[in-house]
DNA sequence: CAATAATGGATAGTGCTACTCTCCAATGTC
DNA sequence: GACATTGGAGAGTAGCACTATCCATTATTG
């Protein structure tokens, strides 16, 4: 398969395959003569989940290609979750209040002792999101925001395949960044349903 | 307070304050003359409330200016939360299979019929972006993430203020955009702890 | 009251990102 | 042998969120 033949069959146009190829998100393909070369389903295959990554997951080029990185070279095992975690997640914010949040997760009992920082910075610049713009949580809201947090990774920790380290670090990784429009939609949607239940076609207000 | 201090105030640069203006995402000042206006602390808590969305909302100038319109001129109360949705959800992309959603959700007892079908479109392309990836949800995993998404809508239709419909868009569409990034991060977290629970230090693969 | 500074308003420019275009010699196809 | 395609590299583009400059007007200060 020629360049021309990957674009056709991915829907990519020719030029912003040589950019991936360029940028490192796409592996070159097998040189026929110093200046050709094949391609075959392995370059199909990672083009679309380059385009799944760009499109759908929202992550830059840069991010891609830390998450790419992970999926091809499977770090050691240990802090599998971190290193999946790290190529998406921005740096820790030192203004962050990591300690308020430790505070609140361990009222739930969750043991963050050996938590990645950044990812509790991230929890903090979250709340300090909703501080920044003004936004009281109604009591509750947070504490129910936490189950549901935890109910989501239990069941995706329980659907980790641990037949090789490559498949667990694939799954790890695509499922952060890809569930996450997901999820999103899927909260906005039961918002409608649920205040479709409470107060019929009339919304919130009542009317 | 003049432009200056209204800057100073905020830690936003006078010409962004200007490009704000510009923009349409901060209402004038008061007229002292024909080139000068005075600012007060209806200024100060609307800029901060565009740079919370602007910055840990992660939405664009022109969502921004959408949802503040929202704000400012709250519609009927009817399909408050479809306003509020509509002013941060893609509009409805063509391709994305809807019914395949309804399947799914009313297996679940979920009632779309009124929802608005921008949000069941992008549930759909959030399942299409998974499949783009070439990525595979475990069994179950899906379900939970429908459970955990109406436990949370749940807890959030319950704290809509209903004492004004001011309070109340203000609450639906700022929780919309941003508790967002919080329920991300907190997702992240809890898979770490969760991890960390079933397996130890060691990760997903026993090492 | 004069010198200096700040303001609102408009226009143009910046840096970044994700492409997209153009060119070239080397290669492939008919 | 004519013509198209390829890999490779560099330059160009469009959109976004600012940021800088300019200018006439207004405010402040000594």
């Amino acid at each position: 398969m020629r360049i021309s033949q990957l674009a056709a069959a991915t829907g990519v146009p020719v030029a912003t395959v040589k950019y991936y190829l360029r940028e490192g998100l796409l592996h070159e393909g097998e040189r026929t003569a110093p200046t050709q070369a094949l391609y075959d389903d392995s370059h199909v295959a990672r083009l679309r989940l380059v385009r799944a990554l760009l499109g759908a997951g929202g992550v830059s080029i840069a991010q891609a290609r830390a998450i790419l990185a992970a999926i091809d070279e499977p770090p050691a095992a240990i802090h599998l979750l971190a290193t999946a975690h790290n190529a998406i997640t921005a740096p820790l914010d030192a203004a962050a209040d990591v300690d308020e949040v430790r505070a609140i997760t361990s009222g739930w009992g969750w043991r963050t002792e050996s938590c990645d920082p950044a990812v509790l910075g991230a929890v903090a610049a979250g709340l300090q999101g909703l501080r920044d713009g003004g936004f009281d949580l109604a009591p509750g809201v947070l504490d129910a925001y936490g189950r549901a947090a935890r109910d989501i990774a239990q069941a995706e920790i329980d659907g980790i395949p641990t037949e090789s380290a490559e498949a667990a670090v694939r799954y790890v990784v695509l499922g952060t960044v890809l569930v996450e429009p997901l999820l999103l939609a899927l909260r906005r949607l039961a918002e409608q349903v649920v205040s479709g239940e409470r107060f019929g076609e009339t919304g919130p207000l009542g009317d």
